[in-house]
DNA sequence: GTCTATAACACGATAGAC
DNA sequence: GTCTATCGTGTTATAGAC
């Protein structure tokens, strides 16, 4: 009650804390005493407001991972596998750059083969398997070359997402920070060049 | 004192046993006790033989890890940026199929920006200084065609790395599993095209 | 809804016997 | 070198007061 101003309620604010910390720290390595310590709430609350620890997780990605509808802007461009991935390549790593910290969680639980990926995958897959079929309607039409459908996919998903490690390869970089935009716009010429595909809006229609 | 047969001794024993155990579950995952446990060793063992956790995260490394003349063997391909890149490209993957416990544990550390990852930099960035120079020479050589150094780098080492997380995957699968030597080939395959450069050994030559 | 206080347990490390 | 027993600390979770 009393919603003070633009303050968010205290479940959010736990909620926000744990996304903060659980992608700085992995999820095992932060406490539920440093969450509420960061969100200003007692203990207790992630007991009483979530049901514990493991729940607190599960509730962080009902609340902030994208669902379904969020590629249904962009409905008529995933049609076509040409313009199809480029699409899937630039949303997600628009997505990632704005809101680093789930795709943080989701990356170090699939490492530590923790028991909760299939929660992740779960709400993960059905944007891959956007991917995965524009890969393989890609290749029947002859816009892709490529021998086999799951590693091309590993491939592409990785060129794409592999960036999250910047941070670690720092001191091997020799130029400076990349504007999100430029990685963008070199991650999809690489991927294309990978699949042996005319870059969309290049070259033959200019 | 009289080591029985072919029987290890029992600080190589507890290493071996922390390498399986830290990849499947993580350095801040696995308790010492753990360890011990599958080791067939006492707990009071890993204080002694190493000086507590810590330590014997660093001497995994010291013991695991190849050194620098790992790639002197190849040091003839590794002059000339076309052959040299599907060199450090095969062998690196070579490797981690062969044993994937360390590139596992690194892989962790890096991705829970643990206090750890210098131990793992020192080591590991010899082997990717010399990929970086090669994409930087191949470039100049006019073999390869990119815009940012650094952006290609990453994403040359995600189109090799990410293949750990093919377990997580597996349910988007739609093929059977791939042989290590044909994973490898359509590696090679696949940076060479987006780096625009062609496949060493195919098409021009013969 | 929010607090304090505490239960119940697991951790890494080590003193000291053998 | 290897053991047992234990210390000190930190963890999640919760009972019960407010």
């Amino acid at each position: 009650m009393t919603p003070a101003a633009n303050e968010p309620d205290i479940r959010t604010k736990i909620l926000l804390a744990a996304k903060t910390l659980f992608a700085k720290q992995g999820f095992e390595g932060t406490t539920v005493r440093q969450v509420c310590d960061a969100a200003g709430a007692n203990v207790a609350l992630v007991s009483y407001h979530f049901g514990g620890k493991d729940n607190l997780f599960k509730a962080l990605f009902d609340e902030f991972f994208p669902n379904g509808d969020a590629v249904e802007p962009f409905r008529e461009q995933l049609r076509r596998p040409a313009e199809g991935v480029a699409t899937m390549i630039e949303q997600t790593m628009r997505y990632i750059f704005r809101d680093p910290d789930i795709s943080t969680i989701m990356e170090q639980e699939i490492m530590m083969r923790s028991p909760r990926i299939s929660i992740i995958q779960e709400l993960a897959f059905p944007f891959w398997r956007i991917l995965r079929d524009l890969l393989q309607r890609g290749r029947e039409e002859g816009v892709f070359r490529f021998r086999c459908l799951d590693t091309t996919l590993l491939m592409v998903l990785g060129s794409m997402l592999f960036h999250k490690r910047a941070y670690y390869f720092q001191p091997l970089f020799l130029e400076g920070r990349q504007q999100p935009d430029d990685v963008i716009a070199d991650t999809i010429r690489y991927v294309y060049g990978a699949l042996g595909a005319p870059i969309p809006g290049e070259a033959a229609a200019r």
